[in-house]
DNA sequence: CCAATTAAACTAACCAGTTAGTTGAAGAAT
DNA sequence: ATTCTTCAACTAACTGGTTAGTTTAATTGG
């Protein structure tokens, strides 16, 4: 059945698609983002969208899926790491931090099913959020067992480093103000990284082995 | 000009609208939230709401100006302290804790608001927002220059304050899971609280003054 | 021919906001 | 004290604009 025929998977247009729906998802949630406007954005025609995705669901499911599938990179490299869990937790979080600023639609979208995530998605979460919390949270018990990080609770820490580097992306565009120029520059995501890192470590590393 | 008139403020009924308004809300943002659905709930009738709150957008704004109305007390407080910056830290971020515990609702509709924020809600962000932000950076800021915390970049310290605060309220329902029980209950919040403060202290304070 | 695409008009549902009218109690008038 | 008046509080049903989703007819290019 080689069936010479073209293939339908992702000419251009549903590209373009895929990616207006993700920030105005982003930016509106759900309910809130239009259609057309999608459409408009897309620079495609609003049938094309029903063409593709068969319904605004569907396209919503569609861009959280496409974005998880990039962020499995992380996990896949988390997991594989053969380093100390400090360096992993390290290079992790600095990965991590560069993913964000690459996808910055990714928190947003992902705060807005935290928090109403009408249940279906709850199948996203499992499947990609889940081994995510749950492979960081061993990195950071591997730390705690060898010594290398203080005694802390390894799933409360792993909620605060998440909380904290996603606020940042979440939020900085609003608040931003008070760190001069754009919050999503070069310059001001370096400054953020490496408070985000000093913070972190500082806060999980015993006095000892502490840096600097 | 005695004109024994009746009066026309607070009566039960507003106050259950905007009680429900509010979770319905932060569950849903102001563009999934359905005005006969927050009638329901607070069980009144649809035109109560109009007749009230004029219409869904300022109902909207009168949810948050009144969650702000009780955060400023904690703000008032902050800037009232005599202690020294990491007492006044310490005890600040303990009362914050408290208040997000007893209004989840306040974190969802913040984070809202700094995701989409239609440009008139800067006015209330400028209000209440900022000065929080600043007041708390100048608390760090002190305890840096007088040596009790290490040099730390103060609004990026604020930042991955409230971001780590926050997300645990915010996510906690959907990612809660891993924690065994109901996140909200007085045992986990109280887990929360200490790991909360045993990080952030860990990360700002120089080893000599540790504790423990 | 066939997949991809466009433009535009259409529909059905949904939902914010309105309206017209009811109730009940506080005053005022007699 | 009884009746009449007024008005805030409340209700049920409606309206009209908006929006997800569809259809149709025509177009392009492999």
């Amino acid at each position: 059945m080689k069936r010479g025929r073209r293939k339908l998977d992702n000419p251009a247009t549903a590209k373009r698609i895929l990616a207006a729906a993700e920030s105005h998802f982003a930016a509106q949630g759900l309910a809130g983002a239009r259609t057309d406007e999608i459409a408009d954005a897309a620079h495609a025609n609003k049938a094309m969208l029903y063409y593709y995705f068969k319904d605004k669901k569907r396209l919503h499911r569609a861009v959280l899926e496409n974005l998880f599938r990039q962020l499995q990179a992380l996990i896949d490299k988390l997991s594989r790491s053969q380093a100390s869990p400090r360096e992993t937790l390290a290079s992790f979080v600095n990965d991590y931090f560069d993913f964000l600023a690459s996808h910055p639609n990714y928190p947003r979208l992902v705060q807005r099913e935290a928090m109403e995530g009408s249940g279906e998605f709850q199948r996203i979460f499992r499947e990609y959020f889940q081994p995510f919390q749950l492979q960081l949270a061993r990195v950071i018990d591997a730390g705690v067992k060898n010594g290398e990080f203080r005694r802390v609770d390894a799933h409360h820490a792993v909620f605060s480093l998440i909380g904290m580097t996603n606020f940042y992306f979440v939020a900085a565009r609003r608040f931003g103000s008070l760190f001069g120029d754009d919050p999503l520059s070069p310059r001001a995501l370096a400054g953020r990284k490496r408070a985000l890192l000093d913070l972190l470590m500082h806060g999980l590393l015993p006095c000892e082995t502490r840096p600097r």
